[in-house]
DNA sequence: AGCTTCCGCGCAACCGATTGCACAAGTCAC
DNA sequence: GTGACTTGTGCAATCGGTTGCGCGGAAGCT
């Protein structure tokens, strides 16, 4: 059954089977009132027969408008990026667009190369969802009335006030971390870790939200434990650091490194959550099924694709000033923060068991 | 800061200002030999400064090639598909190609709505990653030429002889359960029950090849419990079936599967892998972090993504007839299948402990 | 019958870049 | 001083649709 299409079908191929010119085809396709519904049906019946496809490229040549989309985050494989896709790229399906996805994998340059693909492309609109390079960056090689940040790690666009953009998304991740702690608080716990890669902004957000939480509960401060990027695979040394002077609980910057982290304490002599509560951060799936299960924030990831979509859409057609929003996060609790005192007792039925060794307060 | 882009740079804005023509503007900026070094600095200058950037469009309107590639994939959000959406990226992006990611979300509709987007764009070439749809209906409205398929579900095309495309990749999931089925049975492990989706193609080849396997090795049946796909967040109702009458092991369609099982199995009484072995498939980062550790089949998924960009370069290049390939999986012991002794030695162990219930052999 | 309207359709320009071919200098040889 | 070549550029066609404008003919009106 092989198919001889040396040459692609054109519009001029349907026209002159349907016996119009192409400017007759043209608009019986598209359903241009003016065309008869003779013409139309003939038209119809040769693109079918032909199996005719427009070429995106010569239409959106001369209507200047590509409709693609263009996404740009650091890497595919990680969860929450992948349900940030996930979201958009259903979104703008729906919409009737076709996306471009390309990933940064933290590399500048590589950033540099997506966005000028984009560019050449002539997206429609482009969201960068992350990406390491500066934002100003960003926009020198990008038309700003075309781009939405996610989550843009840089002060001056968190103000929102006059965004050099299309619009800024964030999520609450302040609002999380607050409602961590405070929750670690209320259940008892006194003496917290912060956990994650200092190297990024986004942690000393996060880091900052929780220390200022705290502050404002009236405890002491947080304290905290850096971790290498390329090290998360290898949570043990983390694991170790806390062994030497256990604290009540472990705010983890996000729930891979949680997850991990739990992995690691498990050759370890402290037993989560009866030693230490443990908190990750972005509802991951493979949170809800840990043991214990994770107490984490669930950040609404695919929602965020979808609303970036949304708010390009509404831009494009109001051709609005630049939007700022912030996504809700909501907190999840798990079993790996429990009330201390059930944790208290939990652990002394352990020790009753086991008959082994015990620790101080 | 306001820029007036109103209308975007051409490039005969940018032969204007270097006062050429287009063609020898155009031959300049892709470093045409036959134009002088003096008037290629001057299109360059004039270039970098105006912020040009071609029209893609434009350009593989007149070159008859887009530098696109499309794939598509049932849904971003599961970390398999992620990962080889992933490795697409990457090899495409370090290939200068820019990539159309589209999901199916298991609706043949959306399914051909992607293809067809595929096909205006022009894309160089596609690849079908997974689909609800027959490759047949497939074939019918993309060009067979273009198309490469991942882990197609069809026997017609597993064949590999003549397939209608450009080429077939599969992983060697047959192997993997074999090998899997092969571990239990050496570990002591006899009555098995294979759990996983029966309206999925995939799921029959898996459990075709667990039953082949248990044959070869002079074993007994192996019991299926069918699973529906939406009801995969809730594993309860498996672990219920498991406990009415339990079998040594469990064989799980995937690892998603698996892990829901073992967090189900938890408000039960039958305890893993003391009671009962958990294998899962596709060894997905959280299978690594799970208690216990599951034991699982290692896909390559970004390679498999990877391979595929591979696959149809090649295929592009040296206009070669259809490849086949298949990928080689990998057995991942975990701790969900202990040597069937040791895990008799340690449940006597809980039983003394708990000094509570026992159960038969 | 003559004139206005309306309907259906085609001509040709256009979108932005690429490229075959030819033309204008400049060099060298005879 | 004229012809053969080399070098550097420009003209114009081309890719595949879209669309402003105008034209021919049928219908409606006086």
């Amino acid at each position: 059954m092989r198919r001889p299409p040396e040459r692609r079908v054109v519009l001029a191929d349907v026209a002159r089977l349907a016996g119009t010119s192409e400017a007759t085809a043209s608009r019986a396709l598209k359903h241009d009132p003016r065309i008869g519904e003779t013409t139309r049906a003939a038209v119809h019946a040769a693109a079918a027969k032909l199996g005719y496809v427009p070429n995106a490229a010569a239409r959106s040549l001369r209507a200047k408008r590509t409709h693609i989309l263009g996404l740009l985050l650091d890497d595919l494989a990680d969860p929450v990026h992948a349900k940030v896709a996930a979201g958009f790229e259903e979104a703008a399906a729906s919409q009737g667009y076709a996306v471009f996805i390309m990933t940064g994998l933290h590399d500048p340059a590589r950033e540099q190369r997506a966005l000028t693909a984009f560019v050449e492309h002539r997206a429609d609109g482009i969201v960068v969802a992350s990406c390491v390079s500066d934002p100003a960056d960003v926009l020198s090689r990008v038309p700003a009335d075309h781009v939405i940040f996610v989550q843009p790690d840089y002060p001056a666009l968190a103000g929102g006030a006059d965004v050099p953009a299309r619009g800024v998304l964030r999520t609450d991740d302040a609002a999380g971390v607050a409602a961590t702690v405070r929750h670690l608080v209320e259940r008892g716990y006194r003496r917290i870790t912060y956990v994650g890669p200092g190297s990024w902004s986004s942690n000393a957000w996060r880091l900052t939200a929780a220390t200022a939480a705290m502050k404002e509960l009236g405890q002491g401060p947080i304290n905290f434990i850096d971790v290498a990027v390329d090290a998360w695979r290898d949570a043990s040394a983390v694991a170790l650091t806390l062994t030497a002077d256990p604290p009540d609980a472990v705010l983890c910057y996000d729930d891979k490194l949680a997850l991990g982290l739990l992995d690691a304490l498990r050759s370890t002599n402290l037993v989560v959550p009866d030693d230490l509560a443990v908190v990750g951060f972005d509802g991951i799936p493979a949170a809800r099924q840990s043991w214990p299960r994770l107490t984490t924030v669930d950040v609404p990831s695919v929602d965020v694709g979808r609303r970036a979509v949304e708010m390009l859409m509404a831009s494009v057609r109001e051709g609005r000033n630049p939007i700022s929003e912030v996504m809700p996060v909501r907190l999840v609790v798990g079993d790996s923060t429990p009330p201390r005192a059930a944790r208290a007792a939990r652990r002394s039925t352990r020790e009753t068991v086991a008959a082994s060794k015990g620790s101080g307060s």
